[in-house]
DNA sequence: CTTCACGCCCAAAGCGGTTTGGATTTTCCG
DNA sequence: CGGAAAATCCAAACCGCTTTGGGCGTGAAG
């Protein structure tokens, strides 16, 4: 059933049907309804193939999802960015394009995907501190919103971000009015925009009281429980071990958690720990007491507000959107006093 | 840079150049390079809007996440699931269009999704024991694959699943043969097809050696940290706790391990675990001797499996697909003999 | 009674590819 | 060397929709 048959079926030309369904004013509202209710009977669709052609938008966002060749792993912050993305698509009637891309093709991905207009724009996830997809997608004329920041860049960009340096040196800060004095930093990969802020945050809490932690008191890793577990251990077992860490995800956290475990140690009395909690839905680090004290942004709301920016972009609308995002900090079970 | 430049611009007629790129052989090779070439260099892509609406195929496959309203998550196996499928439809040409649903909306979806001709065929996830989506698409004519299977529904179709019913009956074995009478079943949502045969396989287990065992033994809920967190302890707080667990997947037995620590348990000692390991990229439960003993089967390689099963059932092939995939049983840290 | 403005609808020209059915050369062979 | 076969290439139709540029009544204004 094309738009051809039906119109036939209606007694009507395929441009009265098309304007009818489009909600153009050149059309009576009693063929209107007549129209709108054969369609529906018959089960009439427009093709979006023909659709896209004919109007130029794809009325779809790509997403694309770098798989790098060391740490072959999908980030679970994604689902979750995804899920909240996904509704205001489907809400405005956009498809969601995933392009699962080894590291070394991403840039050739942006450009094919960019002049075979499949998508109408796309949102850039996990930005480096320096990246250069951010030029390139410039250069291409692809509309973009950015997830996170990319701080060596100087140009002007629409992002979404949270305010990771805040939330971090509040968290120092937090850790710190407890008496804490030796805080790991369990970080994220060291070239990602966000650890890079959250490391920031972390320094200047430090010097502003002025500490000095050794270096190897600040690791960074892809964030998986192993990590945090293996990491964890290794900084107990210094003969000066940390009294409180700082973990970029409750997924490390969990792993740090496995590590005082095994060593004996009580989280929260022994060690403190401050997580940065996404709100992931399978780790809901919520109740009347949280389990883990935690600076709290749900990667899920800027999921949404990253594609209604996009899409209001694409709309026409220039808003330039540069939303920055304050962390919630919240105490939870896992801080206290620093042991003396 | 559209075909009608590209051959204006090599003073070939669009006909040549489309063949030249398509790899038909009415064209002489010279000429294909030159084509080739100047593709290359002039950066022309094929429209894919114009490129379906000619050929009838959209080069896309459809992934439909439900999102129910009472458990709003989403699975971290889809995360892995997904990039397993996604590699091989780059690797193909094929995009991947994913659709966030309210649970609601699903069948609707999938009509509209048919209709509008925006993917070649679709991956169904989470089947239920008994799921209407099957019969839906063999009505609407869309290949499909489904990731497991639906155990009430009679018809043939194409699954790639995992023999979760002798995976957790063989774990059953083990833990009974280690001595344990008293065995936990923290399962997925019981009306999640994987969930039943899983607990049909420790049901037979039990049966095969006459043990009977309190109801609420067995457990179903959204597979979150918190839920095994909530249950365990529940289930260790009873008057006749249970010396080993059954958990259905890593991230639940998480939770389970908190709940020993709270309340001061150990395990593989005082405790023993089987968990189903999906191989999930951000929670290993690798290494020489993993933490946990478990029922291991990547989803991952589930994901290429059932986009490969299904790129070949839209080529025309039609091979039938219905692959069983048998979890291997690995032994760690989380078993031992039961305490007496 | 014109004339003009609407209101309602339609024919036809794209959008950017693929594919059918020739047309024109080349090549091959007796 | 002539004719058939093979090799190349092309014009035009088509995929299913949108949109431009009218056409045709009808009622109001002049």
């Amino acid at each position: 059933m094309n738009l051809k048959d039906l119109s036939h079926h209606l007694g009507l030309s395929p441009t009265t049907v098309s304007r009818a369904l489009n909600g153009y004013p050149e059309v009576s509202e009693r063929t209107r309804a007549r129209v709108h209710e054969a369609a529906e009977r018959l089960g009439y669709a427009p093709s979006a193939r023909a659709m896209g052609l004919a109007t130029g938008r794809a009325m779809a966002i790509g997403h694309i999802l770098p798989l790098s060749s060391e740490h072959e792993q999908v980030n679970p912050v994604f689902s979750d960015f995804i899920a909240g993305a996904g509704e205001v698509y489907s809400g405005a009637g956009y498809d969601l394009s995933l392009s699962v891309v080894r590291d070394e093709d991403e840039t050739a991905t942006y450009e094919r995907i960019a002049r075979r207009g499949t998508v109408d724009g796309v949102v850039l996830h996990g930005p480096r501190v320096d990246d250069p997809r951010i030029a390139l997608l410039q250069r291409l004329g692809l509309p973009f919103v950015v997830h996170g920041r990319s701080s060596a860049v100087a140009r002007d960009y629409d992002w979404i971000d949270v305010n990771n340096r805040r939330a971090f040196q509040r968290a120092t800060d937090l850790l710190l009015d407890l008496g804490h004095r030796r805080i790991a930093l369990l970080n994220g990969l060291s070239h990602m925009d966000f650890a890079a802020r959250r490391l920031a945050g972390y320094q200047a809490a430090l010097a502003a009281r002025g500490l000095e932690l050794p270096e190897d008191y600040v690791t960074s890793g892809e964030m998986t429980e192993t990590y945090g577990h293996a990491e964890a251990l290794r900084l107990l077992d210094r003969p000066d071990p940390p009294t409180a860490f700082l973990v970029a995800s409750i997924i490390p956290a969990l792993g740090l958690r496995r590590a005082l475990e095994d060593r004996g140690l009580k989280m929260g009395r022994d060690i403190s720990v401050v997580i940065h909690d996404d709100e992931l839905s399978y780790f809901r680090n919520a109740g009347e007491v949280p389990a883990f004290s935690a600076t709290r942004s749900s990667v899920r709301a800027a999921g949404r507000l990253c594609a209604e920016a996009l899409l209001a972009a694409i709309a026409g609308e220039r808003p330039k959107v540069q939303t920055l995002l304050e962390a919630e900090l919240v105490l939870g079970l896992s801080t206290g006093p620093a042991p003396q």
